[in-house]
DNA sequence: AGCGTCTCCTGCTTGC
DNA sequence: TGCAAGCAGGAGACGC
């Protein structure tokens, strides 16, 4: 599922292939994607230029040259698949949309679940006010700090867990480094949120594990990021290598734990722990 | 307001 | 073997 580290590899997948680039034609083959693609988005995106592309949390923000923005989220499923005109397109199910760059690069949206969407905004404004309601900062940014998270923290009751999958608190964290992060700060997914704004030593300790887990997996996928144009698009994303997630009844990683890593639904997401490295 | 649960979707896995 | 139920998860909608 594509989360920060994610995101953040096919984002630069796609500035290579689209930075400084103009769209030469755009094909919808479904409009369906968790919010409608509107009517006048081949128009809109057609002839223009890219200049700027960015990524905030788990969004990416495609800038054009007439200063609308496409702002992109992949939901659970949603990746990017560049080829070369001169490549065999083989056809892959669930294409949604197709794009052909000024520097023949054909480049398509793929989404089974079809939970991400593309959505444009007319001016930095109006991403602006979109965002400030639905997120927080993004978990890899010195933003993400010590007294920003215990301002967000302190009045929450509600397990860390939780916590960190809530974009409004940090963004970019999703289920499966959710998981990780807790593991490695030795924080039981349970504490309460609360609880941990009252301890600096754990605030700074959950921070570091977060960023550090995050930019450990785009430097994993970083790696491996040559394979996207070979891909059959079905599978689409990096393996890092997990300590808790989907080990279930699995060794706890740690040498000095005899310990087996645990499955429990909480506010009915699956969470992985060892409840002996990670206690409240 | 704050928190938990449901929902959208498809494909893979599990169980009868 | 075949079918149906269960599960996976991001984030908005909804309900208490």
């Amino acid at each position: 599922m594509p989360e920060l580290p994610e995101v953040e590899i096919i984002k630069r997948n796609l500035t290579e292939s689209l930075l400084n680039k103009t769209f030469l034609s755009v094909e919808v083959y479904c409009d369906k994607l968790r919010y409608k693609i509107p009517q006048n988005f081949i128009e809109t995106i057609k002839n223009k230029k890219v200049v700027n592309i960015e990524r905030i949390a788990k969004y990416i923000f495609v800038t054009l040259d007439n200063n609308n923005i496409l702002v992109i989220h992949l939901g659970m499923t949603g990746n990017f698949l560049v080829n070369h005109t001169d490549d065999e397109i083989i056809p892959i199910k669930h294409t949604h949309i197709k794009f052909l760059m000024s520097n023949f690069r054909v480049i398509r949206y793929i989404d089974i679940r079809r939970f991400g969407f593309i959505i444009i905004f007319e001016s930095g404004k109006d991403v602006a006010s979109f965002f400030d309601k639905r997120l927080g900062v993004d978990a890899i940014s010195s933003k993400f700090n010590s007294e920003y998270l215990i301002n967000k923290l302190k009045n929450k009751k509600i397990d860390i867990k939780n916590a960190l999958l809530d974009q409004k608190i940090v963004g970019g964290v999703g289920n499966i480094y959710a998981s990780e992060a807790l593991y490695r700060a030795g924080i039981s997914p349970f504490e309460r949120s609360e609880d941990i704004a009252k301890s600096n030593k754990k605030v700074d300790n959950l921070i570091s594990s977060i960023k550090f887990i995050l930019k450990d997996a785009i430097k994993v996928g970083g790696s491996t990021i040559s394979d996207y144009k070979n891909m059959d698009g079905e599978s689409g994303y990096f393996q890092y290598k997990f300590n808790v997630y989907n080990r279930e009844n699995l060794e706890c990683n740690n040498k000095n734990c005899s310990s087996h890593i645990k499955k429990i639904r909480q506010s009915g997401r699956s969470t992985f722990y060892c409840d002996s490295c990670q206690k409240e």
